[in-house]
DNA sequence: TCCAGAGTTTAGTGTTGCCTAACTCTGTGG
DNA sequence: CCACAGAGTTAGGCAACACTAAACTCTGGA
């Protein structure tokens, strides 16, 4: 028996530290600092919460090698980030919220609404498979389709292209990135490229724009229907 | 400066502590077995925190005389009670819930919601002032209007009433009350009742029902717009 | 191969908020 | 008018989580 299967409610602090875990592992275990940097707590604290974790059997651990989600704690991570898209989704597309502005009141909210709410919004959104920045949701048993994407910085010229997600939590750059009509769905071809990190100028359905490889990297595109496979 | 107005959170058992000790509050303090018993925690932490909160100038207590709430704390309570109220507005009116099950979705996420959201939940519901029980919806400035009511179980007969307020959480009981069509809003009138707190019949528009006068306790109702004043 | 610095863990504290056990106060009945 | 039941408080613990300081381990470069 473990902690989540027995319905005893895993606390907040928990909750971040798996979602986090999950975030930074990509095949490999998540380094106590990249953790503690990512939560903007000392690599003491996160040393500590390691280890009550891995007592838990949600994080698996062996010193100074860092640490990575058990099955069970994949489990949970999957289950918040779930929760965090479908929330941020319902509140964009009902109540008010632009894509800049509802990435604090989801981090809240995940923690506090119950599996009822969640699919309650679920339902309500018509079971939607990504959120407002294009990010894939999790499906309740856990699976996610991560398609393959191309960061703008990195995409051929002359082929079309869409955005379909943006990799951003920071509300200016997603502000800076909306005024420019660069949202997840848009069609769009590099015109050229400038050597050097330089800008790169793309073209939209209706409009040419500049923008700098900083926030092209942020920008992540894959083929449209249309163009050569 | 105290800790609500520095922009400080609460804690959520902050929050609920205050929150109870209004409920309780009738004029009088509360005394600390009550707010125990309430919030099923033993006397001894319900001690504890009354003096943590009187520090932090959220309550007044003299010892052994029970706890009242500040001006700074009757405003605290009274912004969760908004939250609480206009949580449950909303994902009745939304989100598919009924009556006896949004208390405890609500109970959580009041400690979650920003100003903002709940600001929003005001606006999308047209800013209603009560809520699926029928109790009165504080206002964002914390000024709330109760109106005078009387148990049906007090009721003279042969009178019409509305019934306004459903003074209960049980589940069961609010369950027990929709099916025999007894929300607030609808309309009776007490055809005969028994003595010894017996049951008690009444009379809706298309329907005579026959309640318990424990039940009646809880349906509070006021004289309707044409009945005699 | 060894060692310096980066990274990690341990040790010791503080806060919140809960508990039980033991004590103290209050008010009421005899 | 005083003792005693019961309400309330204090004392002492514990668990979760955070911190700083100090000790330890790993690794890459000379």
């Amino acid at each position: 028996m473990n902690a989540a299967q027995a319905g005893e409610s895993l606390t907040r602090s928990v909750e971040d530290y798996l979602k986090t875990i999950y975030r930074l592992s990509d095949g490999r275990p998540a380094a106590t600092s990249e953790i503690a940097q990512a939560l903007d707590l000392s690599p003491a604290s996160v040393s500590g919460m390691i280890k009550r974790l891995t007592e838990q059997r949600l994080l698996d651990h062996a010193p100074y090698r860092g640490a990575q989600l058990t099955e069970e704690g994949r489990r949970v991570a999957l289950r918040m980030i779930r929760r965090h898209r479908l929330i941020e989704s319902y509140l964009v597309a009902n109540l008010g919220y632009s894509w800049d502005t509802v990435h604090d009141e989801a981090e809240r909210l995940e923690h506090a609404v119950s599996d009822t709410l969640v699919e309650r919004m679920a339902a309500a959104l018509g079971h939607p498979t990504s959120d407002p920045h294009g990010d894939p949701i999790p499906a309740a048993d856990g699976s996610m389709i991560e398609e393959d994407v191309v960061p703008l910085s990195e995409l051929p010229a002359g082929v079309e292209f869409a955005i379909r997600r943006v990799g951003a939590e920071d509300p200016e750059l997603l502000r800076h990135l909306a005024d420019r009509g660069l949202r997840p769905g848009v069609t769009i071809t590099v015109v050229s490229r400038q050597p050097f990190n330089g800008p790169i100028t793309i073209r939209l359905a209706t409009s040419e724009q500049v923008i700098g490889s900083e926030v092209a990297h942020h920008l992540l595109c894959a083929a449209t229907e249309g163009s050569v496979a």
